[in-house]
DNA sequence: GGAATATAATTGACATATCAACAATTGATA
DNA sequence: TATCAATTGTTGATATGTCAATTATATTCC
């Protein structure tokens, strides 16, 4: 099983996110929060929905993300015009605070994950990455 | 955001993971279980300590999925030879059945999202995640 | 041998993902 | 318009990952 395409892209994976885990503490973020956070801060207020959509998670943990988010003063919500259901959630001060030093430190990682990777192979590697969910999304069904 | 690395492999993990959540219940299986099924399957009898080790995952989270395969039929636990505080675990015929089924299905979504790659593009491909998770690994302290 | 240290397993608290169920609001239709 | 359906948000249960702390056993050192 170790050579198997499934475990290559979770250790991969593994290895970023515990790469990153240090700044989280940092940070005062949860693990999950800081992709919330990278999206308001380029897409502006949005809705929970919104973000589940975009990032394919339930909305259930977005809702309890946004919630620990706005406790910790990261985001705020405010209520949308003319609808009585939805808030529309967007950065603080802090939270812009926050987006930034996060993806400072993500770019670090980055770098170091892509240690000896020419520009050419980066953009190979880019390729197959998107190509690999492109796949997966677009056989709907089961897999043959 | 979009195009960062991180967030690609984020992605491409996210889409493989979801595609193979239907089999977890069919199984009867939670969903960090079959790579300790796995594991077992080719390494024979081993300790908690062994899977935590390889997967790099919190020796608590081990303990916790192999209870659950204990109760669920799909491990066993026997006493080591001469330590009292260590057990060796080990697949029962229900975890053979489920690891071999599991297998299946892992190929057949592995070979979904692989479509339309060459074999010199899936060697690649192996190749840049396995130079990623080292280049991760092997630079220990703070990234620069 | 016995004390200090290290290792393995266990347990608790928390975050985030899943699914399921429910509530409230909005939209569509008869 | 009034009812039915769809959408959005909320809440609970469960699984798995994190870290911290504890317990039991092994090992090391004096």
């Amino acid at each position: 099983m170790e050579r198997t395409f499934q475990m290559l892209l979770y250790r991969a994976f593994h290895a970023q996110r515990s790469r990153l885990q240090p700044c989280l503490r940092e940070l005062g973020l949860g693990p999950g929060q800081p992709k919330l956070l990278s999206y308001l801060s380029t897409h502006g207020p949005c809705r929970q929905r919104e973000l589940a959509d975009y990032f394919e998670i339930d909305p259930a943990a977005v809702y309890r993300m946004l919630d620990a988010l706005e406790k910790g003063g990261f985001v705020s919500r405010q209520p949308e015009e003319g609808s009585r259901r939805c808030d529309l959630f967007s950065l603080t001060t802090l939270g812009q605070a926050a987006t930034a030093a996060w993806k400072r430190r993500s770019k670090e990682v980055e770098e170091l994950a892509l240690t000896g990777f020419s520009p050419e192979e980066r953009a190979q590697f880019s390729d197959f990455l998107q190509r690999v969910s492109r796949n997966l999304h677009t056989g709907e069904g089961e897999p043959s």
